[in-house]
DNA sequence: TCCTGATCTGGACAGCGTCAACAATCTGGA
DNA sequence: TCCAGATTGTTGACGCTGTCCAGATCAGGA
């Protein structure tokens, strides 16, 4: 199997599917996806209107592998973030720093995962699924760290975990939205969290 | 000045501005903003496919509009409810409360005033900055007597509003996402603010 | 009475997503 | 080696959209 072809012929682009999804993202980095057009990415890969559709299904099914590609960035950025910090709570605020973090600087990625239109939350397409698993769970090993230091003992994990989750994805939104200023956000979560580490 | 036109004649409408506010409105009960067209709002009026564009700039405004309306009913909601509570700790958890319950209850009005593409927080018209500022200034007093209460005396009262707005925000979005049972935020907002009155 | 401005209509245009038909190219087996 | 079928491109067409334009209709004041 031949990943590039060897023809020297453009007709066959050789890899496509990876070149719409580039083209789509390097617009996604100036302008929400629901503006960004099938017709405008398949120029930008240099082919023609149509050719988007030999590997994706309809508009939807490209900006939903966009979703899926930041949703991964999105995990993997709190995993490298957990596994930096030390002690449970510095941990749980590493993990939220690096959500903040990614939805300030890739607010239309951020954005992407949570739109309905492209990533529904009953995720018929598996592909996004067994992420936001590895995330929940993540999340709920932190917590469960975090209930066995002092001060959190004795909380419900569940409910501190679903807290925790809407307050980092509040700020995010807030944050990527521009109605709160980053700077702001990060103290306000030590704040909640508790200042020792 | 007539509000309603007496003639027979349907050539003038009366009072198309609100009819075609409304008209979009019912649409938004079951699609999302991104999917409403004007044709098919005009078409619901009962008018010309260009008939709004002299009541309205162009969509965007007529969204701008629609998302002014929720933001109203999201801050009333809040008004409402905290002056039926009693002690500051009740005040602000029906005041989160009627927030997420706004966005449970009404999601795509709720998205709407949150989407930068018809609502962006710049806020270039003048009608969306002042109910802004009376939901951070109802939210300032409510935190105002919350640092009052034992338990939360000390606490810097500008970082613990952000973090409760956040906290609010985010249960709001999980929740009209779908992301997060309705039964399940209410009671992490306790978890998180209190148990006592 | 007539004129001015506000309101509504129909026609036009380009851009969009998508379907259908066709062409070029690759692949694997005889 | 060569051919049949599957892949991956192409062009053309359709209906829908937002918006601009010119013209028709109506209300109220000079």
């Amino acid at each position: 199997m031949l990943l590039v072809s060897r023809s020297s012929s453009a007709y066959h682009h050789g890899n496509l599917q990876s070149a719409l999804e580039d083209a789509a993202l390097s617009l996604l980095e100036t302008q929400p996806a629901a503006r960004i057009s099938l017709r405008e990415v398949a120029r930008r890969a240099g082919v023609s209107h149509n050719a988007p559709y030999h590997h994706f299904g309809d508009r939807a099914a490209l900006l939903h592998a966009l979703g899926v590609r930041a949703m991964r960035e999105l995990l993997e950025a709190q995993e490298a973030a957990v596994e930096a910090a030390a002690g449970p709570v510095d941990r749980v605020r590493a993990l939220g720093a690096a959500y903040v973090g990614y939805a300030a600087d890739h607010p239309q990625s951020f954005a992407l995962v949570f739109d309905p239109e492209y990533c529904p939350p009953g995720d018929p397409a598996a592909d996004m699924a067994p992420l936001i698993t590895r995330n929940e769970e993540l999340l709920s090993r932190e917590v469960a760290a975090l209930v066995q230091v002092p001060g959190f003992v004795g909380r419900d994990p569940a409910a501190l975990a679903a807290a925790l989750w809407a307050t980092v994805h509040g700020m995010a939104e807030l944050v990527m939205l521009g109605h709160l200023p980053r700077e702001v956000a990060e103290p306000a979560l030590t704040a909640l969290v508790g200042g020792g580490s």
